[in-house]
RNA sequence: UCCUCCCUAGCUCAGUUGGUUAGAGCAUCUGACUGUUAAUCAGAGGGUCGCUGGUUCAAGUCCAGCGGGGGGAGCCA
């Protein structure tokens, strides 16, 4: 917008020292003070945490254009960088000229001064951008996706894009939403009356992707680094403050990668990532810190510090067998480590992250690389503190006929997934990925305890507002 | 989906063994104050106690059903 005075973001006003400067700001009124002679009004931006004071004295302002500037209302404003002389803030601007964008009534304005509980504010999902803690999980969380392509790119890795829409539900990860544009009062059928899927828009059944997976080992055996970065859909009646309906997930996948370059990998990409939002979210991280969780910056340098404990599924059961403690299900070897197993291993005996190997091949993906034991695959979950399991991914079963015989154990179609076979028929390779849940990360790095409070728009279960 | 807890003013909550006209802080409005920092001080307005039904002389309070939300579990990332 054409202004007399150039443009600042509060960001970048708050550093400048060139006191005596004509700027111009936009923003969002947080709070005004004061009283007859003068008016003290918080203005924020979203460009960082804190807010910029602007000081208007009110025998120079229209009274009526005062009464419009309310907490929630955006105004423009023209002013005169100053070094402030009040306590709490190294500069202010002192306001020549006030142009009210958009009023915010306040007797029905649902954002206060005061402190909301987070579960209040999901309800105005609309409005909570404009608090601190959310505009400082929406930056944090753009820093993170940054810091992830940026990641990525600096070690070789090619960003693939996965589709979205998806004819296979092999990778059994859950269930899908059904993608149709057939009228669901009156569908086509077959002459067995089931619905005839021919008919739809793609000429057969299809969905929401559940995994990028594994369409993204079709481009490592081609790029050799590949990534995906992006949206996942599960329809699972899952109501837990872990598990979104929509949600973002990483995966990258390597050629060449055995299990353990892959779990050095997702070692060091968690490191880099928590690194760098110590070095680039710094203020935001410490009002998180402040607000919501006093260890959270301990928590994120300690992670940096120390390697994560790597063991095999077989020596967890050992541990938690010996351990003594009372779990709520029993620990036995072939059954699935429960929430309350995991949680020990991380927070209990090892106190640091948990990378488990070699699970037993009835409890994971077809996929994975069978060990020679004949029992195991080479899996591995990284398992975090607070928030458990953070990453799920394996060596990948990469001999075709071994491939071939666990698909028709699982009785999985082999005319569905073809095209992946195909790639252990034609130049085949060892190689290994894993996903990374987005919003899992964001909330590790944020200190917040549910996922519904880490994305700008959560879609759970009886929940799509907004 | 299962277990459990919660639902009282715009927000956060109190409300005794069931008993007069349901309270507080903050927010809002009005007024006071020459620089405030979640400003302060004084006053005012603001309620279908989630909804429906039941027990009772009497229900915010007890019971049942429904709805919404939190936490735990499962599914997983």
């Amino acid at each position: 917008m054409k202004e007399d005075f150039t443009t600042y973001k509060v960001k970048d006003l708050l550093k400048l020292k060139d006191f005596g400067k004509e700027i111009n700001l936009k923003g969002w009124v947080r709070t005004k003070r004061g009283n007859k002679q003068v008016a003290f009004i918080a203005l924020n931006d979203g460009s960082i945490i804190h807010n910029i004071q602007i000081v208007a004295d009110l025998e120079k302002f229209d009274e009526e254009i005062m009464k419009l500037v309310t907490t929630g209302s955006c105004i423009s404003v023209n002013g005169i960088l100053v070094e402030s002389p009040g306590q709490g803030q190294p500069v202010e601007i002192q306001a020549k000229n006030i142009e009210v964008y958009g009023t915010a009534d306040a007797t029905n304005f649902p954002l206060q001064k005061k402190g909301h509980t987070l579960e209040f504010l999901r309800e105005i999902a609309h409005l909570r951008p404009r608090t601190n803690t959310f505009g400082a999980v929406l930056r944090i969380r753009h820093a993170m996706s940054f810091a992830i392509h940026k990641y990525f790119n600096d070690n070789g890795f090619y960003y693939l894009h996965a589709p979205i829409i998806t004819g296979s539900d092999a990778e059994g990860a859950g269930a899908m939403f059904q993608v149709t544009t057939l009228d669901l009062d009156k569908p086509p059928r077959t002459e067995e009356s089931a619905v005839d899927y021919s008919k739809d828009f793609f000429g057969k059944r299809t969905g929401l992707t559940v995994s990028g997976q594994l369409e993204a080992e079709l481009g490592a055996m081609a790029l050799s680094l590949v990534y995906t970065f992006g949206p996942t859909f599960r329809a699972e009646n899952s109501n837990t403050p872990r598990h979104l309906a929509e949600f973002w997930m990483i995966e990258p996948e390597m050629a060449f990668y055995d299990i353990s370059d892959n779990m050095d990998l997702a070692e060091d990409m968690l490191k880099y990532l928590v690194q760098y939002a110590i070095d680039n979210c710094y203020d935001d991280l410490e009002f998180l810190n402040k607000m919501y969780d006093t260890e959270l910056i301990d928590r994120l340098k300690f992670i940096i510090e120390n390697p994560f404990e790597r063991l095999s599924y077989t020596k967890a059961v050992d541990i938690l067998m010996a351990s003594g403690q009372k779990f709520e299900f029993p620990v036995s070897w072939g059954a699935d480590l429960q929430s309350e197993h995991e949680r020990y291993l991380v927070e209990k005996h090892f106190h640091k992250p948990v990378i488990l190997t070699d699970y037993p091949k009835e409890i994971k993906a077809f996929y994975m690389k069978q060990n020679d034991d004949g029992k195991t695959v080479r899996a591995m979950d990284v398992l975090f503190p607070k928030i458990g399991e953070i990453i799920g991914g394996s060596q990948r079963e990469e001999d075709y006929e071994k491939l071939l015989n666990r698909i028709h154990e699982l009785d999985i179609p082999e005319k569905d997934v073809w095209w992946y076979l195909d790639t252990r028929k034609y130049g085949t390779a060892p190689h290994s990925g894993f996903g990374l849940g987005f919003e899992r990360l964001i909330l590790f790095i944020t200190g917040m305890a549910n996922i519904r409070d880490v994305i700008p728009f959560p879609r759970t279960p009886q929940n799509a507002e907004f």
